[in-house]
RNA sequence: GCACCCAUAGCUCAGCUGGAUAGAGCGCUGCCCUCCGAAGGCAGAGGUCAAAGGUUCGAAUCCUUUUGGGUGCGCCA
């Protein structure tokens, strides 16, 4: 149940009704209507922007469309009525009833209430993560891993068919040096001393990789030249940091469909073959590249090489897809590696990258437009940085000295649900500040925390109701007659439960998951409302004297747990149904 | 130098494919527990939506320019 759909469909079904009487010319887009809250709850339930946008197609005044569009709607059972204001809105009032089934539908239909058919089966690929594997995952891979794996969650919860999918860079000379590193813990593991030099990784969590590797091969290795060791160490040490973050993954609740390996796409000819393909379109050609200007040019030397016309797509230069020694560049498999998502059948991209990846997306959308010929759209969000804070001072993180902050290290010292939260409260285009003691604060300026109260109140009156002996089950609850659900107050928070299913399609629609907490804020901000005029006027608490007096609100209260459940759900939280 | 992202209340931020008098929390002022959890709520003060143009019946939202901040810019991934 959608009701702002089912009422925006009325409207459209009147426009076509006067389109057939001749009142309206035919052909008229009407994509653009709305049926939105209007921001004024005065101004009535429900706001059409149809005459308007019509007026100009059709070449009638606004005001003269609304007043037709009026008496159609107004023979609806639904609408009680329909005033035509400012430059041409049409301000919808609906019978209580309407609004009074609708606790009674979310009861009925569970968390379901708010699913969407818009997807409507469309294939999606969300890439997220993808962090390299030569080590644990820090804080903003965090923010990657949530806001990648809420996006699923919404886009299925939305009727999209989504596979969750990480990419591992498992490929490039990073990973030589992942495995170098990893021999010199595997020296240290046989009692030799070792130096960690530049260009090699010291952290800790190489230590039980070499004491593994020992167990493995034994002193087989020892003593031994890079040649005898290298390739198959690449390999052992790549497992071994997967190992790690699917473990860093899981701790926060985050589980992959797909983990696409880089390296598996090298000696196939696959990357060989979306090269070529991309020759016979002439859009990779061998030529040089001008020299970057305002940058310093130490040892800048002009060369030839195979380059991606990605100028042709907007972007500012282009983009070589080889090194000078001739191995192809991290741009070649990925070119490989888009092609291979689309040709697994996927109809929408969407990738999850951080901020420093800004440069890399127009040629990367250049790729897929190029390849679909526009069919296939690859949307790129890329996050902003988090901040760390604790007690309200800036948490330095430095690699060199040791003192990074893990993902596990979040996950340990607030838990993954108020991560999770925390991390969709902004937008993905916008920094985010983390404070390690604020996310855990019980007050409402935590909105984590303020959502949870909201739940755990509902709980609250839903177990004193039952210690009184009352039926509390959802089947009981809606069952009965919802007719005294006629308060302002209790309308308010109604409309705002009927506003879910809107919000998710917003969301889906947008790729946009922080909406979801946003609109749960909002919705435990009318509960709490509620709550407290139950202190002013007894006639507005969830529990009264008699069951039949309760039932209703009951329902009600119920209603709102369910739609925080979902709402939740989506995000990767767990409601929690008392505070400790 | 160029590209991308951002700029909304003193602070941190929401703001619907453009819609009516721009919202919330913090902070400030004043209130509300004999009462389902006050871990909460109500009311008030606080705005040139960075600036200037443009499109539109209508712009915080779209376009252009400017200013300020962030990120990136062949042989890292």
């Amino acid at each position: 149940m959608n009701l702002f759909a089912d009422i925006r469909a009325l409207v459209i079904d009147s426009v076509a009704a006067l389109q057939s009487e001749g009142a309206l010319p035919e052909g008229l887009g009407l994509d653009a209507i709305t049926v939105e809250p209007p921001r004024d709850p005065l101004h009535g339930d429900m706001a059409t922007n149809a005459a308007m946008v019509l007026a100009k197609p059709a070449r009638q005044k606004p005001r003269d469309i609304a007043e037709a569009l009026a008496g159609k709607l107004m023979a609806d059972p639904r609408v009680t009525s329909a005033e035509v204001a400012g430059p041409g809105f049409l301000n919808l009032r609906l019978d209580p009833a309407v609004w009074q089934a609708v606790p009674r539908a979310i009861l009925q239909t569970g968390t379901g209430y708010g699913r969407s058919v818009m997807g409507q089966g469309t294939k999606v690929n969300v890439e997220y993560v993808s962090a390299n594997p030569t080590g644990p995952m820090h804080v903003g891979h965090a923010r990657g891993a949530i806001v990648g794996d809420a996006m699923a969650s919404l886009l299925a919860y939305a009727g999209y068919e989504v596979t969750r999918e990480y990419y591992i860079n498992d490929g490039g000379g990073q990973v030589d040096t992942l495995a170098r590193s990893v021999y010199l813990r595997y020296l240290e593991a046989h009692g030799r001393e070792v130096e960690f030099a530049d260009g090699t990784y010291p952290g800790d969590y190489l230590v039980p990789v070499g004491a593994a590797l020992k167990e493995k091969v034994g002193d087989a290795w020892l003593d031994q030249p890079e040649e005898v060791w290298l390739a198959e160490l690449r390999g052992f040490a790549t497992d071994a940091m997967m190992e790690l973050i699917r473990a860093d993954l899981a701790a926060l609740g985050v589980q992959m469909d797909v983990f696409f390996s880089e390296k598996s796409l090298y000696g196939t000819g696959r990357i060989e073959e979306a090269i070529d393909s991309l020759k016979a379109k002439d859009l990779i050609y061998w030529g040089t590249l001008p020299k970057p200007k305002g940058k310093a040019d130490d040892d800048w030397e002009e060369r030839e090489q195979w380059l991606f016309r990605s100028t042709a797509f907007g972007d500012d230069e282009d983009r070589p897809v080889q090194k000078a020694d001739g191995a192809w560049a991290y741009f070649a498999p990925d070119i490989a590696y888009h092609f291979d998502k689309v040709s697994r059948g996927f109809d929408l991209l969407i990738n999850i990258f951080g901020a420093d990846h800004g440069g890399y997306v127009k040629r990367l959308k250049a790729v897929v437009q190029a390849y679909t010929n526009g069919r296939v759209d690859l949307d790129i969000k890329l996050l902003q940085l988090v901040k760390l804070y604790k007690n309200g001072e800036p948490f330095k993180m430095s690699k060199r000295a040791g003192t990074f902050v893990t993902l596990r290290d979040v996950v340990e010292m607030v838990g993954a649900d108020v991560a999770r939260f925390h991390m969709l409260t902004r937008k993905s285009d916008a920094p985010l500040d983390f404070d390690f003691d604020k996310v855990v604060e019980q007050s409402k300026e935590n909105p984590v925390f303020y959502v949870q109260y909201a739940h755990a109140r509902i709980c609250s009156v839903l177990r004193k109701a039952a210690d009184e002996g009352w039926a509390t089950d959802d089947a009981t609850l809606s069952g009965g007659d919802l007719g005294t659900l006629g308060h302002e107050a209790e309308l308010g928070l109604i409309r705002k439960l009927a506003d879910w299913p809107r919000q998710v399609e917003i969301a889906a629609r947008t790729h946009e998951p922080h909406r979801i907490a946003t609109y749960l804020s909002e919705l435990a901000a009318d509960l709490h409302g509620l709550w407290n005029r139950g202190n002013d006027d007894l006639s507005l608490r969830f529990l009264q004297d008699t069951e039949a007096a309760s039932q209703p609100k009951l329902a009600l209260a119920r209603a709102v747990a369910v739609v925080i459940s979902a709402g939740l759900g989506i995000l990767g939280v767990t409601p929690v149904e008392e505070m400790r």
